[in-house]
RNA sequence: CGGGGCGUAGCGCAGUCCGGUUUAGCGCACCGCGUUUGGGACGCGGGGGUCGGCGGUUCAAAUCCGCCCGCCCCGACCA
């Protein structure tokens, strides 16, 4: 490609909506244009690289013995009726109407079209298993689009679907994307680490996302740098500090007067957080067939711990979850700061699991400006539900081996979910087993975002000068620069001959030919960052050829022009042996 | 949805408080001519704007007031 006819052009100052690294790369370098918030265009730069990820994509998916198909981005209603998704997705989905008055939807993802096709297609466990993919357009209205393409309301995922006759064939499959992953990952240079996770709307059993550990990611992540247990904040769970084995001793009202929070409590009583009860109230939204009742939830923690919002949703089944207002909280009985679990009434409490073993606490005495020492659970009051609902912290012990976690952020580049047969069983996806039995294909689903693998890719290889991309990934192998002074009609020539060799080699050239100052096109050539460049002048001519340099490396080096040709294919020869170098066999963990 | 910020040429910005010599300006980018060519060149000459939109106040609005829209950031949210 010549420089002069490529359609996007570099900006030399940053657009001011760009904050983190990666968005305003991608903007200076012209791989990506915003049309509206969370919608990006994407250039002839960035759809190379993008082609190059979704090709390395589709080799490991037929290497686990994928097919690629192509499913449609406009669903009738009906389909998402039938699992009850039209019902329970709120307004991320995009819907409307087509001329005629029927409800459409967007697609989000496709479970429901591949139960549809599989009812059609799949009739005997014979066929089984099977596994499907394709590469897609999905929307999905995200409240807060934000950092470039991390976060976006249109976007292209590759989504796969494996269908089996039973769960330990799911098993098999859900193992081999959990390799097919990491190579895909790594091939694209991205280092990432796999995390159990949330199942989340998706429903289904297990659950892991592959993560690019990152600040700007929205996700945390536990980390134990122990024994390797990774999970995301949303499930982590962890060993809570026990309390020292006290006998319960009797209940006591104590005056409390102002001490609304929990450090206030603890430092008036002169007590550690872990002595007190902290009630947390909360309204969730729980779905009831195609309906939805809202629910007054009191959530009770030891002082000393965070509630966290997934496991309680998840404990309950909730739809959606959000803070109470002061007047719900009065309104069922309780007193905001003071508030206890005894004695309300219309409201479901559930109690974090480490509760029942911690004796004596203070709790609230639902009377302003009063507290109640030696509260215990079981004797004082009883839960609908006692169940682990505190959040993981940085510092907090390992489940597995006790050692310290750390919390790091994360970008979610992929995942995986075993579903099992709720779409199945919902759309009627049923096969004959040998027995002659009609069963629902048990099925997984597995998700990698390419335009966001793009963006963390390149959020990982830049320097203060832009891109340094990844050969696998790099929308050109070679940057070839020409500088050509007043009547330097040689330097063109050999130039023009080099793009002509090197593509007819088989090398992919991006070739500045443009009348711009040698600053210019280093500059362009630094932020667009293709891993070769190649300088063609008066100078590079004199020393004998043209000179090389790789975007990672500091130093050039002068070639011999009759030798460019394989010295420029043993460079891309050995880029993506380093590259290959990182794919290798990982251990499945299940946590 | 709550809080904050912003909206003037393709990009980056000044002008807005305090309305009127500004014909709306600067840098980059763009077009023409000439010079220049190893790290974002120079001269001369040009083109490009419903000042986000609508309404209002006023003799007069980019500037004041109201409503709306869009974008960014923090939070809530997130299959």
């Amino acid at each position: 490609m010549r420089m002069s006819k490529l359609f996007s052009r570099t900006l030399r100052e940053t657009p001011a909506e760009a904050e983190i690294t990666s968005h305003q790369l991608l903007l200076r370098a012209g791989f990506i244009r915003q049309l509206a918030a969370g919608i990006f265009s994407y250039l002839p730069l960035a759809r190379r690289s993008l082609t190059k990820i979704e090709n390395i994509i589709r080799q490991e998916m037929d290497a686990i013995g994928g097919q690629e198909v192509s499913m449609p981005v406009v669903h009738p209603a009906e389909i998402w009726q039938k699992t009850g998704r039209w019902y329970e997705i709120d307004a991320e989905m995009g819907r409307f109407q087509d001329r005629s008055g029927r409800d459409m939807v967007l697609a989000m993802t496709h479970e429901e079209v591949v139960a549809d096709l599989v009812r059609g297609e799949v009739h005997s466990y014979r066929q089984l298993p099977l596994m499907i993919y394709h590469i897609q357009t999905k929307w999905r209205d995200d409240p807060r689009p934000r950092a470039g393409l991390i976060r976006v309301r249109e976007f292209t995922m590759k989504d796969s679907y494996s269908l089996d006759a039973d769960f330990d064939g799911l098993d098999v499959q859900y193992r081999a994307h959990y390799q097919a992953y990491f190579n895909i990952f790594h091939r694209c240079g991205l280092p990432v680490i796999a995390v159990k996770s949330d199942v989340g709307m998706m429903g289904g059993k297990l659950a892991h996302e592959f993560m690019y550990l990152a600040p700007v990611g929205e996700d945390t992540l536990m980390l134990c740098e122990g024994c390797g247990y990774s999970a995301n904040r949303q499930v982590a769970v962890f060993r809570k500090p026990l309390l020292p084995h006290e006998e319960p001793l009797l209940v006591e009202k104590v005056s409390t007067p102002e001490m609304k929070t929990i450090a206030d409590l603890a430092e008036f009583l002169n007590i550690p957080e872990s002595k007190t009860a902290k009630a947390v109230f909360l309204i969730a939204t729980i779905p009831e067939g195609e309906d939805t009742r809202e629910q007054f939830v009191f959530a009770v923690l030891r002082g000393d711990m965070e509630l966290n919002e997934s496991k309680l949703v998840n404990a309950i089944k909730a739809q959606a979850l959000r803070p109470a207002m002061e007047d719900e909280i009065i309104a069922v009985g309780a007193v905001p700061g003071y508030a206890s679990p005894l004695g309300l009434e219309n409201v479901l409490v559930v109690v974090d699991d480490i509760i029942p073993d911690s004796p004596n606490l203070v709790a609230g005495a639902n009377q302003a400006g009063y507290h109640l020492r030696n509260v215990n659970y079981g004797r004082d009051y009883q839960a609908d539900i006692v169940v682990d609902i505190a959040a993981a912290q940085d510092g907090d012990a390992c489940p597995k081996c006790g050692a310290k976690m750390k919390a790091q952020r994360g970008i979610e580049v992929g995942n995986i979910f075993k579903l099992g047969t709720r779409y199945s069983e919902a759309m009627g996806a049923e096969f004959l087993d040998a027995d002659g039995e009609s069963k629902p294909v048990v099925m997984g689903s597995y998700g990698i975002g390419s335009g966001r693998t793009l963006a963390c890719v390149a959020e990982e290889y830049n320097d203060e000068n832009g891109l340094v991309l990844p050969v696998s990934v790099a929308p050109y192998q070679v940057h070839l620069v020409v500088l050509t002074g007043k009547g330097d009609e040689e330097s063109s020539d050999v130039a023009e001959r080099l793009y002509f060799d090197l593509q007819a080699a088989g090398v992919e050239v991006l070739f500045d030919d443009r009348q711009e100052s040698p600053g210019v096109k280093f500059n362009d050539a630094d932020l667009i960052g293709l891993p070769i460049r190649l300088t063609v002048s008066q100078r590079s001519l004199k020393a004998g050829g043209v000179e090389l340099k790789r975007r990672d490396q500091a130093d050039s080096r002068v070639i011999l022009s009759d030798r460019i040709i394989p010295v420029v294919k043993d460079e891309i020869a050995a880029l993506q042996k380093e590259i290959d170098q990182r794919v290798i066999a990982v251990d499945f963990r299940e946590d």
